[in-house]
DNA sequence: TCAACGAGTTCCGATAAATGGAACGACGTT
DNA sequence: AACGTCGTTCCATTTATCGGAACTCGTTGA
C-alpha cells in the first residue's frame, strides 16, 4: 500500500499490486499498476516467481505464491503479541459472549492478527490476516489514538477517505476529532462504518511512543445487539487491552 | 529452504533462517545462519523491518512480519488451485469422514493448502501453511512421482534424509524404489514415516512435465484405523485427485 | 579503575546488480 | 499482408549492494 524504495521495496510493491487486485493480471495490467519500464519490471517479476513469492498460471496471469503461505503461517503461530494475547481474548469472550478480534497498526491499515468466536463452524482462516482501513474500524481508531501528534498526522497525511457507508469518517479533521474522543474516553466506537449492520467498541494495546500499536474489539450486529449494550462493555474491552499491554511490557522488557 | 541468488534471493534467505528457528534469533545468530558479512546483513536486515516483513523485538530478537500474514491471507483465499480443488476434498470427506489434506510441492518440501476435517473445533489455522519434507509424507511422495527423471534426482540430490521414525526412508535409494512402487500403483502410502502413529493414502494432483505437483491424502491414527482400511480407499484417493487435476486442465486451459 | 570483549551499528571505496530504452518475436486482428 | 498488442530479450548506463574496517555501547573481569 505504501513501500517503494529499495529493491526489495520495488519488488513487494508488485506483490502489494497483485494483492491488492480482485480480478487475476496479466503482466501488461501490472504494466500499469507499477510505475516501472517494461524490461524491469519483467525481471522484478521473473525473480518473484523463482523465488516462488509469485506464481504465474499458464494464462499468463499472476497469483500470490504459496511461499508466502509457509511464511505466514510460521508469523502467526509464533508471533509473540498473538501468543501473549490470545488468552485475554477468550476470557473477555467467555464474559461477553461476542466475538473479539485482535489487530495491529501496519501503516494505515488494521492487520487482523486473531479472532474468538462462539461458532467455530465457519471456515477457517476467517479474516485472520484481512486488511481494514485504520480510519474506519474501531481497533484501527484504537491504535491510532496511541500516536504522538507527528506519526499521526504523518499518517492521516496519506489516507484516502472513503465512505464504506453513511457513517463512515469523511476527513482528516472528522478523524482528528474522533482520535481526540476516543482518548478521552479510553475506548474507541465504531458505528458501522465499515460496513453496514456491524458495529463494534475497541480499546487500544500499547503505550504512546513504543513501536507497538494494537487494539480489541468486541464486534456484533447492529439487529441483535444495540450500541448502548456494547458501549456498556467499554470498561471490558479496556481492561482486557491494558492487561495484554502489561503482558506485553513484563514480558518483553526483562528477557525474550 | 534453498534460494540465494539475487538480492531478493538474499533478503528471502534471511526471512528463511528466521522461520526456520523455533526460538527467537537476535543479530549475532543471524549471523551464523545466514553466510553473510555483518555489514551486508545489517543493511538486508534493516530492509526487510522498514518493509514489514522482519519484526524487531525489544531485546533485538527477530520474528517474520505480520506483512506477510496479509499477503498470504490474499494469496490461500484466491489461490485457483485451492478453489477448485476444494469441494472434492469435501465430497472426499464425507465419503471417507477421515481427515483429507491438500499439499502442493515446493521444492523438497510439501506445503499444505487446506484441510477437511469432522472436529472443526480444533483451533484454526491448524496446519494450513506448513511445511513438511516430501520424502516421507504422503502427498509428497505422490508429487514426487510426477517429476521426469532429471527433475526427481535434481531435487534428491538436495535432500538431508532424517529418520523422523523407525519407517521413514532413509536414503535416495529407498525413495527411488517407493517412487516406482507407487507409479505402479497410482497411490502412495505414508506408513508412519514422519509421525509415529499417523499414517495415510494419497494420490497425485497434476500431469508429467507440468509445473503443477500437488497431491491430497486420507490421513488417520494408527490405533484406530488399519492400514489396510486406508489402503482399501486409494481407488476414491485417486479418482478425487484426478478429478481436480482434470479441473484444473479444464479450467486453466482456455483462459482465465 | 581500566582493559578486554562481544554485540550492534555506521562508513565508504570497490564492485556487481538493477535499470530502462529499444529492438525482437509471437499472436491475433483488421 | 500490414498492423497492433503482448510478452520477452539485449546491453550500455547508472545505481544500489557489497564487505572490510572502524566506531559505539554495555558487560565482564582483572
Amino acid at each position: 500500500m505504501h513501500s517503494g524504495t529499495g529493491t526489495l521495496g520495488k519488488a513487494i510493491a508488485v506483490l502489494d499490486a497483485v494483492a491488492a487486485s480482485q480480478v487475476p493480471l496479466r503482466f501488461t495490467d501490472l504494466l500499469a499498476r507499477v510505475d516501472q519500464p517494461r524490461g524491469t519490471l519483467h525481471r522484478q517479476i521473473s525473480n518473484l516467481v523463482e523465488e516462488g513469492l509469485l506464481q504465474v498460471n499458464s494464462d499468463h496471469s499472476y497469483e500470490l505464491g504459496i511461499r508466502l503461505l509457509r511464511f505466514a503461517s510460521n508469523a502467526w503461530s509464533r508471533s509473540k503479541f498473538r501468543n501473549i494475547a490470545e488468552p485475554h481474548l477468550i476470557e473477555l469472550h467467555k464474559k461477553v459472549g461476542e466475538t473479539i478480534h485482535l489487530g495491529v497498526l501496519q501503516g494505515i491499515e488494521v492487520i487482523y492478527l486473531d479472532k474468538v468466536e462462539s461458532s467455530q463452524a465457519v471456515r477457517m482462516h476467517s479474516q485472520i490476516g484481512n486488511a481494514s482501513p485504520c480510519y474506519c474500524t474501531g481497533v484501527g481508531k484504537a491504535a491510532l489514538s496511541l500516536l504522538s501528534p507527528a506519526q499521526l498526522e504523518e499518517r492521516i497525511s496519506v489516507i484516502e477517505f472513503r465512505n464504506y457507508t453513511p457513517t463512515t469518517i469523511a476527513d482528516a479533521d472528522g478523524l482528528r476529532r474522533e482520535i481526540e474522543d476516543i482518548r478521552a474516553k479510553g475506548y474507541a466506537l465504531d458505528r458501522e462504518e465499515h460496513e453496514a449492520g456491524i458495529h463494534c467498541v475497541a480499546a487500544a494495546i500499547g503505550s504512546p511512543g513504543e513501536p507497538l500499536a494494537a487494539g480489541i474489539s468486541i464486534t456484533a450486529p447492529v439487529y441483535r445487539l444495540p450500541l448502548e449494550t456494547l458501549e456498556s462493555w467499554a470498561g471490558e474491552v479496556h481492561q482486557a487491552a491494558a492487561a495484554i499491554t502489561e503482558d506485553m511490557r513484563v514480558r518483553a522488557g526483562p528477557r525474550g
